[in-house]
DNA sequence: TGTTATGTTGCCAT
DNA sequence: TATGGCAACATAAC
């Protein structure tokens, strides 16, 4: 998005049907604080995005499940689930879309994105996201690994998906304690957390239904998913047992029983 | 036609 | 403080 989105000033705003997708504001309290504000730097951490205006403060953006930003062509047709559009003096226009509308756009001062940014755990993809800090921020807890990795808390940016697809990878059971992995089993995730995101973002997301790029691209992961959603329709590709799914941390959890078992190794 | 599942997170109760 | 359940919403697949 940056070609088309730094450097460009808002000249319009434009609600559609859903303006509780700017959170609190109205859309006439919204329009006047960020028409005229111009872009200087898009940021990211976790699934948090931030875009940053150039005299400070800026836009706060959350997809959540199933939301959109996509860069459009002026008098481009209202996109499907689309609640919000910010049209640019790059002569492009940026459109949030939604269809579960649990995403926002948020007017944020920098303050409050500091406060946010500061509540986010650690990014997998940084070389400060070390085994050791991993094993520090496990020890003695006792919620189940699965629910340790979807806390944005303790580590930034695994979602669902990359959850069971990360467990699978390094051979560990999804109900296991947090707190009752060993060191080698914690060397394993931290490989296995950074493999499965790094080869996410190869492939440009994971498209299972609604999630696209700004240019409406569809990702390319779901046919890398080694157990996500097969549960019950597949079987393991290492051992062939069947798949299975149950629920742990309160979400589909898809694992082979074969290759991770309860109790370590 | 009803029931259940879906990629996330915050709030509330314990 | 840590943990677990559930609501927010629209749609698709059983």
């Amino acid at each position: 998005m940056s070609d088309r989105v730094i450097g460009a000033t808002i000249e319009s705003v434009t609600f559609r049907d859903f303006p509780g997708v700017v959170g609190e504001l109205s859309p006439e309290q919204f329009t006047g604080l960020v028409s005229g504000e111009t872009f200087e730097r898009i940021d990211r951490r976790g699934k948090h995005l931030w875009l940053a205006f150039d005299g400070g403060d800026g836009l706060f953006v959350h997809l959540m499940m199933t939301g959109q930003l996509l860069l459009l062509r002026p008098g481009a047709e209202r996109a499907r689930f689309e609640h919000l559009r910010l049209g640019l003096s790059s002569g492009w226009e940026l459109a949030y879309a939604d269809q579960r509308k649990f995403g926002r756009v948020l007017r944020y001062s920098d303050q409050q994105w500091a406060a946010k940014e500061g509540q986010i755990g650690p990014e997998p993809l940084d070389t400060s996201f070390t085994t050791a800090l991993l094993v520090s921020s496990m020890r003695s807890r006792t919620s189940p690994i699965k629910a340790f990795l979807l806390d944005q808390r303790k580590v930034a940016g695994i979602g669902n998906i990359y959850a069971d697809e990360a467990l699978y990878r390094a051979r560990i059971y999804p109900g296991r304690s947090t707190g009752s992995l060993d060191d080698a089993e914690i060397e394993r995730l931290h490989v296995a957390i950074r493999a499965v995101l790094q080869e996410g973002i190869e492939r440009r997301g994971t498209t299972l239904s609604d999630y696209m790029d700004a240019d409406g691209a569809r990702g390319t992961n779901a046919a890398n998913l080694r157990v996500y959603g097969k549960g019950g329709k597949a079987v393991c590709e290492e051992c062939g047992c069947p798949l299975e799914r149950v629920v742990i941390a309160g979400r589909g959890t898809h694992f082979c029983p074969g290759c991770q078992h309860d109790e370590g190794r």
